[in-house]
RNA sequence: GCCCAGAUGGUGGAAUGGUAGACACGAAGGACUUAAAAUCCUUUGGCCAGUAAUGGCUGUGCGGGUUCGAGUCCCGCUCCGGGCACCA
């Protein structure tokens, strides 16, 4: 009997939204389970296949767990705010708002179709004002907190005031943009502004003048990895470094404890790898240097991590931008040291990674190695950045490649300092080996401190300890993890909830929250920085006449201006899966109980290009949630699978040039063609449907062909998935011919789903064929239903438990490929053994529910049940089944398999043991986990598996 | 340069240290059909021998090693993919 999906499916879909069957609520009677995949952005270009990867593996885990008995959280919604959103909708001409809303449509449309088990009842959208309320109560939860190391949290910041009130700065260890060393007396004699920017120094969400990636095209300010080599993500724009006041997140104070979560939780090596490099911790030293000619407090620090090299320093450089050069110029140097930094300013990133030309300059000043008491000259250049470490470092080129170039094109001295090291071509950087020249021959060094004879291991710790003691620095650990910046001079984000008052920033009430994102007619960057929201003026008297004067907490509130800047794009998506929790929650993001509940995601799925975006900043925020307990675990997803990214199968036609004649992929070399893109949805097998080529474009429209065997054969390519290369394979077409229980099997079939690989269309009739097979299990050649109650064979049983035990070991690993072959073996053999019992048909639907639920609630509703399949009980296997009447023994000798031989599956040790020897053999036994191998020896050897 | 993950037929990919290539696609042959489509059946890593059943050799990027036995474990390479990178 024919399966006529189109049917089916809509009858299916239907249903399913009008009995709300997807719906969850709390149950504490069943145990949770919460199953996310990454919210997509709603692009213009709708879903391609892709797409739907990650979510069709969610999907079929979800409803796994549902079919054990769990109570499962199965999510989805939309991150609607930032730059793509944006930039299409300036592309295309209209309001992102409208754009977006047409776009989820689209989007929802397209997921419908594909059979999701979503609670749509819990959709968020990061745009919707009820969903960004609880984002920029978040923000403001950190501009009123600061993170304090000793207790390993993040506080309120009035604590930090009680503290500053009663002991000042001095011996504080907390998270701080600078020291800031202000007495209790200090504090007290200072104005309220003053007291304010003091706390900016330490609050978690802050405002700071830092060096930003400010990308001109863009208009806005991006964050560090949103640019890649220089360029934006997001276009390829240039980038360029730019002093600029902008809202910063302090997560680099959670750097430690976001490195140390990596442990607790089960994501892959690689992408666990990936946020290391990105943390990037770096264990050192900070070492203090005098400046000659200054007076004892005339110091300046530098960090290393090879404090062992102390003997081989022979000069200092500064970064361009370290205040430092300022001080250590001397009058002499002033005008060439100005020359460079007017030169360097006028870099970008790009050119100072691109060009890695060795310049510099020396700033006219000694600093004195505190162990030796050597002079050593200072230079400024931009290979050493401000921004890591304290913007300045000790060079010892003789175990630095960097230091290395820079002394060989200023002629500066290289001292080796390990025994046997060639430095006459490049430095020795390895940090193994014995150390000499430290000091070097005939020379002291203060206390008569020596490294010499030690290894470099052993050396660095010596003198990690010696400056501790003697107070010339102390050990630092050091993160390459920049804070994060959060503002945006873009109108297509949550707006800060903050206004300014005597240029300070202030909170707007958390009661007034949100604050709206205002209407404005031209929602374009502008070219000069300023916000979009400039042009909203009346929004930003209104909101604060309205809500925040209505307010008494703010006296004489005439005019504040609010702030203009915007969200970035991983605002939105850093808490979603909170919400999700509770999502029409109007007093808290979530509620603590339902918190409790639900936990973290214990599987989230999607793209391992978020490593070190979202994956970050969501681990940052929900850390920071933890430590007000907002959020009940430490880390927000337990595992993580990155489903691979799926590439085009592109199909070429190759034109003889000058001529409108087109040869097969075959015969291409005897001609002079040009291979051209063609729409992979005329090409079948990678052979063209000509007459339909004909008719694709005009001037194909009298294409002569030159065949191979009555075929045209297109070449092919694997390639991006894009409109241009004309090898987007779309999803809707797929459901419609095929129907989307086999775009879900196929999807799974292609491999593994942590793997790229590209669409290859031309297995997917495979999968259509198993799934009328599979329906044909349940039908009569006369097409009649045709499920008894006969008890099931052996071999039925066998087929059913080999099928079960299969996909319930391949569930937690997620290894669908493998499954989906199974569930092929199975319909084979339950066909040939022309199995009608319901007793394996009902649990072969089951099985097959995850996989391809549709099918499944059909035949479940034909084989008589009432309820739904979803809520069937999974199947058990029964290994008595499994258990072969006889077992293939391979016989091997010298290594080679020589023949198999069958005995009786439960043969005992003595069995074999004759066996062996009618072989001429004799038995060796060895103790295996669940089974005995035993081997013979030693005429034949006899390798032979107990199953 | 440092770190991580890979490499198996024409293709996508299977293989708790135990008969490598499951399953699928493609290809070849056959059945049904006036024909085509659809469906079903057979063969399908390579090489050699045989009319044939079958037999032999070879084979998981390269070179070694451990083991009765290695795609799998260990050592050393090559190549591809990914991350970090003037980060001291």
């Amino acid at each position: 009997m024919d399966y006529t999906h189109r049917e089916i499916e809509r009858k299916w879909r239907e249903l399913w939204t009008a009995r709300q069957v997807y719906r969850v609520t709390e149950d504490k009677n069943k145990p949770k389970y919460y199953v996310l995949s990454m919210f997509p952005y709603p692009s213009g270009a709708g879903l391609h296949v892709g797409h739907p990867l990650g979510y069709i593996a969610g999907d079929i885990y979800a409803r796994y767990r549902r079919h054990r008995g769990y109570n499962v959280l199965h999510p989805m919604g939309y991150d609607a705010y930032g730059l793509p959103a944006e930039q299409y909708a300036i592309q295309t001409g209209q309001h992102p708002a409208i754009t977006t809303e047409k776009n989820i449509k689209r989007y929802r449309e397209q997921l419908d179709l594909i059979g999701f088990s979503f609670d749509w009842s819990r959709e968020v959208r990061t745009c919707d004002p009820k969903y960004y309320h609880w984002t920029q109560w978040a923000f403001q939860k950190m501009f009123n907190s600061f993170y304090c190391y000793d207790c390993g949290s993040a506080k309120p910041i009035e604590d930090l005031v009680k503290r500053i009130e009663s002991e000042g700065t001095e011996g504080l260890n907390v998270a701080q943009t600078e020291e800031l060393h202000i007495t209790p007396e200090e504090w007290r004699n200072m104005s309220e502004k003053e007291q304010q920017e003091v706390l900016m120094n330490y609050r978690i969400a802050y405002l700071g003048e830092t060096m930003v990636n400010w990308c001109p095209q863009l208009g806005t300010v991006l964050a560090n990895d949103e640019v890649v080599d220089g360029l934006s993500v997001r276009g390829g724009f240039p980038v360029e470094q730019k002093k600029m006041k902008q809202w910063c997140l302090r997560i680099s104070a959670y750097a430690q404890r976001l490195l140390d979560g990596l442990e607790t939780i089960d994501w892959s090596e690689s992408i666990k790898e990936t946020q290391r490099n990105w943390i990037g911790r770096s264990e050192g030293a900070e070492m203090q240097f005098r400046v000659k000619g200054g007076n004892d407090d005339d110091v300046f620090t530098i960090f290393t991590t090879r404090a062992d090299t102390i003997f081989g320093v022979t000069f200092m450089v500064l970064a361009p931008e370290s205040e430092l050069v300022e001080r250590l110029t001397t009058d002499a140097q002033r005008e060439a040291v100005n020359a460079y930094l007017e030169e360097t300013k006028h870099r970008t990133e790009l050119d100072r990674m691109a060009g890695k030309k060795v310049s510099g300059v020396f700033t006219g000043s000694y600093a004195i190695n505190p162990f030796t008491g050597d002079e050593i000259p200072v230079w400024v250049s931009d290979y050493v950045l401000a921004g890591y470490g304290t913007g300045a470092i000790m060079a010892v080129p003789a175990h630095d490649s960097r230091d290395y170039a820079f002394a060989r094109h200023f002629n500066l001295p290289i001292v080796p300092l390990v025994e046997g090291c060639d430095v006459s071509n490049e430095s020795f950087d390895a940090k193994e080996g014995i150390v000499t020249n430290s000091p070097a021959a005939g020379k002291k060094a203060l206390d008569g401190f020596s490294l010499n004879g030690l290894t470099i291991k052993e050396a660095i710790a010596k003198t990690k300890e010696f400056i501790t003691e003697k107070g010339l620095g102390r050990v630092k650990t050091n993160y390459r993890l920049r804070d994060a910046i959060f503002s945006r001079q873009r109108y297509w984000g949550e707006p800060f909830p903050v206004y300014y008052k005597d240029g300070m920033p202030r909170m707007i009430p958390e009661e007034c929250l949100p604050l709206l994102l205002p209407e404005v007619k031209d929602f374009k960057p502008t070219e000069s920085g300023e916000p979009p929201l400039g042009n909203a003026t009346r929004w930003a008297w209104d909101t604060v006449r309205n809500e925040v004067t209505e307010n008494t907490r703010i006296d004489n509130v005439t005019v504040f201006p609010l702030e203009l800047s915007t969200m970035p794009g991983f605002a939105g998506s850093s808490a979603y899966y909170l919400r999700y929790m509770d999502p029409q929650n109007t007093q808290a993001l979530t509620d603590p109980e339902v918190n409790k509940y639900w936990q973290s995601v214990d599987l989230y799925v999607g793209g391992s290009e978020h490593a070190t975006g979202h994956l970050i900043y969501s681990r940052f925020w929900n850390k920071f949630l933890f430590d007000f307990g907002y959020s009940c675990k430490e880390e927000p997803f337990q595992k993580l699978v990155n489903q691979g990214m799926i590439q085009g199968r592109s199909n070429f036609v190759y034109r003889i040039k000058g001529t409108n004649t087109f040869v097969s992929a075959g015969l291409k070399d005897q001609y002079d063609v040009t291979p051209i893109h063609v729409d992979i949805n005329i090409v079948q097998n990678d052979i063209l449907d000509t007459k339909v080529f004909c008719a694709w474009r005009p001037e194909y429209e009298n294409a002569e062909f030159v065949l191979e065997n009555g075929k045209y054969v297109c070449g092919w390519a694997i390639e991006k998935m894009s409109k241009s290369m004309f090898n987007v394979a779309n999803p809707d077409q797929i459901v419609e011919k095929y129907g989307a229980d086999t775009l879900r099997l196929y999807e799974m079939f292609l491999g593994p789903i942590t793997q790229s690989k590209p669409w290859d269309q031309n297995g997917i009739d495979g999968c259509a064929r198993f799934l009328r097979r599979a329906w044909n299990l349940y039908f009569d050649k006369n097409d009649a239903f045709c499920v008894t109650d006969d008890v099931p064979t052996k071999e039925n049983l066998k087929s059913l438990h080999k099928l079960i035990k299969k996909v319930t070991e391949d569930m937690e690993e997620m290894s669908y490929n493998t499954s989906v072959a199974a569930f092929m073996i199975a319909v084979t053999e339950l066909s040939q053994q022309q199995c009608t019992s319901r007793e394996v048909l009902e649990k072969f639907a089951i099985l097959l529910s995850p996989f391809a639920p549709f099918m499944a609630c059909e035949l479940w509703q034909r084989l008589g049940h009432e309820n739904i399949v979803f809520d069937a009980a999974w199947p058990e296997y029964n290994e008595a089944y499994l258990v072969e009447d006889t077992v293939k023994l391979p016989v091997s000798f010298n290594g080679k398999t020589r023949f198999v031989i069958e005995v009786s599956a439960d043969a005992t040790k003595e069995e074999v043991e004759k066996l062996a020897l009618a072989h001429e053999s004799t038995v060796r036994y060895m103790e295996g986990k669940t089974l005995v191998k035993i081997i013979v020896v030693p005429k034949r050897i006899i390798n032979i598996v107990l199953r």
